[in-house]
DNA sequence: CACCGTTGTAACCATTATAGTTATATCTTC
DNA sequence: GAAGATATAACTATAATGGTTACAACGGTG
């Protein structure tokens, strides 16, 4: 069983951080509260600068916020990570047998009904704001 | 980025093939529906056995459902191939700082909307059946 | 009983994504 | 230029996947 990358659960505390600290938050800080490797938070920031979420200062150090946190989703994060490409949550088999009704029908009916099924999740998570994780905090 | 496993997929397959087969289906017939190794469909088939979905006849061989086709749903399909545990599906980082007020909040308050998420697309997949998708082939 | 086609599994391999690590280049301020 | 930070390339170990080969066990048929 392959997991949704915890890419994604590292990026939600980053944006956490960086929403709840008064002053900017480093690389080596950031890693420390996560427990990882610098360069792995590094990396992610620089997905989520990509994404238009976060503002980096390189040389000076130190990240924040480019949106208020009750205008970031999950959904926000999920897509600025690249945990899944859109619509390929689910893979399916390729080159079924053309020959079989089967074989030649599945992949257009399947995919249409994962797209929904991933759709729903997706809907879920965009209702999940980072301002209502970090209420919850205590 | 990960995806789920074609496992899922390929059962969903196996068992239109067997909802829409008159006769029973031996692996290797499956296997060139599904164009693949006939040992990945038994490896299936096994599974699939396991959750009472299909029966199949050792030495004789073939296979055929154990239930009607309205009454399979791909979350049952989806369970019965186990690409997914039960509320796993997305995977959350270990050992945050709990000196850190987010490292100490984040993995409660994060896995409760994951879960959620991840229950939203369960609950779409239940909503789709075997004969459901059979109904829709040309 | 022996044969034959089938299912059931174990063992192994190549591929791929991930998380982590080390090292180095680049940037900004002092 | 020094100091401290980010940016990124390169590499490793680990794990899941899909595939393959090989072989044991099963169950009818001649």
């Amino acid at each position: 069983m392959k997991q949704i990358s915890t890419r994604f659960s590292m990026a939600v505390h980053i944006l956490c951080l960086l929403a709840t600290s008064p002053a900017d938050c480093t690389g080596d800080f950031i890693a420390q509260s996560v427990n990882t490797n610098p360069v792995i938070i590094r990396r992610i920031m620089g997905m989520l600068k990509k994404a238009g979420l976060v503002d980096v200062r390189p040389g000076v150090g130190g990240a924040s916020l480019r949106k208020p946190p009750d205008q970031i989703t999950l959904l926000d994060v999920y897509r600025a990570v690249r945990v899944v490409e859109t619509d390929q949550l689910f893979r399916i088999h390729e080159h079924p047998n053309i020959q079989c009704p089967v074989g030649r029908n599945i992949e257009a009916v399947l995919q249409a009904e994962l797209k929904a099924a991933q759709a729903a999740m997706e809907e879920r998570l965009s209702q999940t704001t980072i301002s209502r994780l970090i209420a919850q905090f205590q």
